[in-house]
DNA sequence: CAGTGGTCTAGACCACCAC
DNA sequence: TGGTGGTCTAGACCACTGA
């Protein structure tokens, strides 16, 4: 392949970018990451191989390769040797390696929290959720309340805010334990990262009752933003952690 | 090169793993944090380019790289289009970026926090100190406490321990802000990565006063083990937070 | 056994930096 | 201008999977 080639080719992905054609592995992820936004690669799919994909987009195996490994890093994908490469799911092994932070103090395994939903309910944004969510004025959105329990103790109050928008009729489902599971399955929106912002407080009288202690025992408050794999701030969940027997993890690295 | 050169190429470093020769690329990394660990390699150093390395090592140049790569991930080093690879630094940038999750509410910019040294001491470790570092039961440790400021508010009061074979003599010297870059540079232990561990607490009477709370007053308890290069326990360290204004920043992705 | 991803190599060219 | 890391390609072989 010619040298004038090579460096025509730009996906329109990059077209619209400020700072010059983006590197060829680089667009080749953009383009699979925009079958996984559609949908066209759906979560347990198996994707073609390396060399299939290589020649639909006339590039190498090796720069479909560099694509493919960065995806799978950032854990979008799952690639097992020999038997080929598949869009990751939302299973509980992934949410409670990547999203579940919070382990008991004594015990070596952690265990997915059982959930008891309190309420759910639609209603206008309030200014925090809009500011939170980046919602327009008028948009409405889904609350979840729900007390998580570990080792059979209440140790999570958990309020979930969601854009209405994106998860029409949700407050008439049947809520499960693994939500990220759902907004995949039934919603098509895939929770790719977050961001916590974890502080220390005293609980209220109310979430105070929820757990089972006093009106003021120190609580751990973990405030959550989820992104879509479009980067789309799809949830806001707010957790108050009575943490005793529990720590949340944080590895530096 | 022949099949039978390359699957008998096997540094030492590989020789006494259980699993068999690890790939070829691990051997190389292997090689070179062996060069860091020994200070071969000191922070701040250039490299050799990739070119010298290969032929040094007898791999391809596409293997150097690998293995180069993998460390610039793990922010062992640095690497510059043009100018070369060099050793990381534990610079108040990188501690900010890598180890320093605390950040003001409402500001964009995060601060590396002054500190006032209350107290250093030695003495034989407590049975806790021993359980945390790994040491053994006549090891002797080195305690450090000091309170942090941030926006000139005490924030943080901190409680620190270190083997004290680690770092002779480490109770005359003057105790700098940047604690990391002092255990590089005087005493060649380069901190690799932490774990952090958080609670939320209520301050003790001591603890509040230093915090210019009042005592009871909840508070975010960091609990982080640090590692070296070599994965060794190399410090200990208890913060006691007040998040009024702050938040500890985690990111799952 | 065929097909997949994983490893390793070799070589070309590009972008950036310092001199 | 020469040297560095960054990108891209092509091809060979290995290790693992499943029919």
């Amino acid at each position: 392949m010619s040298i004038m080639m090579r460096r025509s080719k730009v996906f329109p992905a990059a077209q619209d970018l400020p700072l010059g054609p983006r590197p060829l592995y680089a667009q080749t992820r953009d383009a699979f990451v925009k079958r996984l936004v559609e949908g066209i690669w759906a979560p347990g799919d198996a994707l073609p191989s390396e060399t299939e994909l290589a020649a639909e987009l006339h590039v190498s195996q090796g720069t479909v390769r560099k694509a493919l490994d960065s995806m799978a890093a950032d854990k979008l994908l799952v690639r097992h040797q020999g038997r080929g490469t598949f869009v990751a799911v939302h299973d509980e092994a992934r949410i409670l390696f990547q999203f579940f932070k919070l382990a008991p103090d004594n015990a070596r395994e952690v265990a997915f929290p059982e959930s008891r939903v309190i309420e759910v309910a639609t209603g206008r944004a309030t200014d925090a959720e809009r500011q939170r969510l980046d919602l327009s004025a008028a948009s409405r959105v889904i609350r979840i309340r729900r007390l998580r329990e570990l080792a059979g103790r209440p140790v999570i109050a958990e309020k979930i805010a969601l854009p209405a928008r994106l998860f029409p009729r949700l407050e008439q489902e049947d809520i499960p334990n693994n939500l990220y599971g759902l907004y995949a399955m039934r919603y098509g929106v895939t929770i790719a990262r977050a961001q916590e912002r974890l502080k220390a407080v005293a609980l209220d009288a109310e979430a105070a009752e929820f757990l089972a202690v006093h009106s003021g025992y120190p609580a751990l408050r973990i405030d959550r933003l989820a992104l879509s794999l479009a980067g789309a701030k799809v949830e806001w969940r707010v957790s108050l952690c009575v943490t005793d027997e529990f720590h949340y993890l944080s590895e530096l690295v």
